[in-house]
DNA sequence: GAACATTACGGTTCGCGTAAGTATA
DNA sequence: TATACTTACGCGAACCGTAATGTTC
């Protein structure tokens, strides 16, 4: 069962006509006749009254059933939909570069509370772009590699780390692991706790666990 | 959004392992994985923690969102097909030879209130065989052609009908038009009513309606 | 090596659009 | 004839199972 089916299959008890559904959802009208075929199919029931003369058609009584859970069901799917997108939204966006993500993060995560992922999201970032990208809001903080230039409105911490090895036993050329958050941003004061927590987890993980990185190189 | 996939999920969320899911549903392992994609690419979120360290996976923070909702959607719907068979079973079967069906029920239907179709539900039946389905119980009554023999359990009305004509214009040779049910099984009221419903509307339809039959031959 | 999940691949099914068919007014 | 639904058909995507690959213990 396609939820998409009772999306169809709604929109035909509210309208009345195969025809009106497909232009409304921009399919051909054929593809509502199949999905309502479907339906009928699947729940082994025939659901609807296909009343050639006259211009309405009706729902049979198992139709009028599965009208009123459909409903329901379809509600409910917009409502996690909508849900899951606000949350997504809401959340600060930490921008790693992609070292840092499978080589560091790992370590700091354990760090930072069950709770605190309710309030962060992480995404891999290009390094090139990342300041420019924290600059235009796309990110909330950043976590990267590479020297940073002095920016009047942004914070950068560094943070101290051991060297990384490739698989060869060969050192890479040391670097620097940079925090970098729009000073601004403090202002809002849930980000400031956030930000602060991350911080926390970064200084907490530093004495030991980093030590611990170097195994999966 | 495949039903079977948030069934899958709350499946996942409940075992905490692909595996299991994949035994429980018997499929093969790979089509959960696939299933929990398909639900992680279309809600463009990330929902399974899949943490090859420990033993146990954990849900994201959306990913509990949808489980809310995911218990919520499937339990509508297997309620939506339980009312509708349990609907199904319940209502009274009305075997029809096929010639009734498509050339005197139409006329029939007209004089039907749309609550009675809530408690009927017409199927075609064999008319060698209608007799014996009916006293097996598979169904509660019939409207069929042919002489009947004269059984003591058994009411047999006869239906007063015009003469068919097939296309040609030539008549069919006269059969007899016989409503038929179990004697006994008037001891269920309600169905007494639904049969008394049901023989009222075929008198009635007798009278002007059956003429308009002739039309489609 | 054992247990578990993901990825790859081939075959089948499924879903859709176009086009043709059917039925009604 | 015009309108509305269904059926037929072909293409592309989706789904599943088997097999291969990865990963952790």
């Amino acid at each position: 069962m396609r939820i998409q089916d009772l999306e169809y299959y709604l929109s035909l008890a509210e309208l009345g006509s195969f025809s009106q559904v497909s232009k409304k959802f921009q399919v051909s009208q054929p593809t509502i006749s199949l999905a309502m075929q479907r339906l009928e199919k699947e729940l082994n029931t025939e659901l609807i009254w296909r009343d050639p003369g006259h211009q309405k058609l009706a729902l049979t009584h198992p139709g009028q059933i599965l009208l009123k859970h459909a409903k329901k069901i379809v509600a409910q799917y917009q409502q996690a939909e909508d849900e899951i997108q606000k949350e997504a939204e809401q959340k600060l966006v930490l921008g790693l570069s992609e070292i840092v993500d499978f080589a560091y993060f790992p370590s700091i995560e354990e760090h930072l509370s069950d709770h605190f992922f309710t309030h962060l999201r992480k995404e891999t970032v290009n390094a090139e772009t990342a300041l420019e990208q924290l600059q235009k809001g796309q990110f909330d903080a950043l976590l990267i590699t590479g020297s940073l230039p002095i920016e009047e409105k942004l914070t950068i911490i560094d943070i101290p780390h051991p060297p990384l090895h490739l698989s060869a036993g060969k050192p890479l050329p040391d670097f620097q692991l940079s925090f970098v958050y729009q000073k601004d941003s403090l202002e809002n004061s849930d980000l400031a706790l956030i930000l602060e927590e991350l911080q926390g987890a970064i200084a907490s993980a530093q004495a030991k666990d980093f030590a611990l990185i170097s195994k999966s190189e």
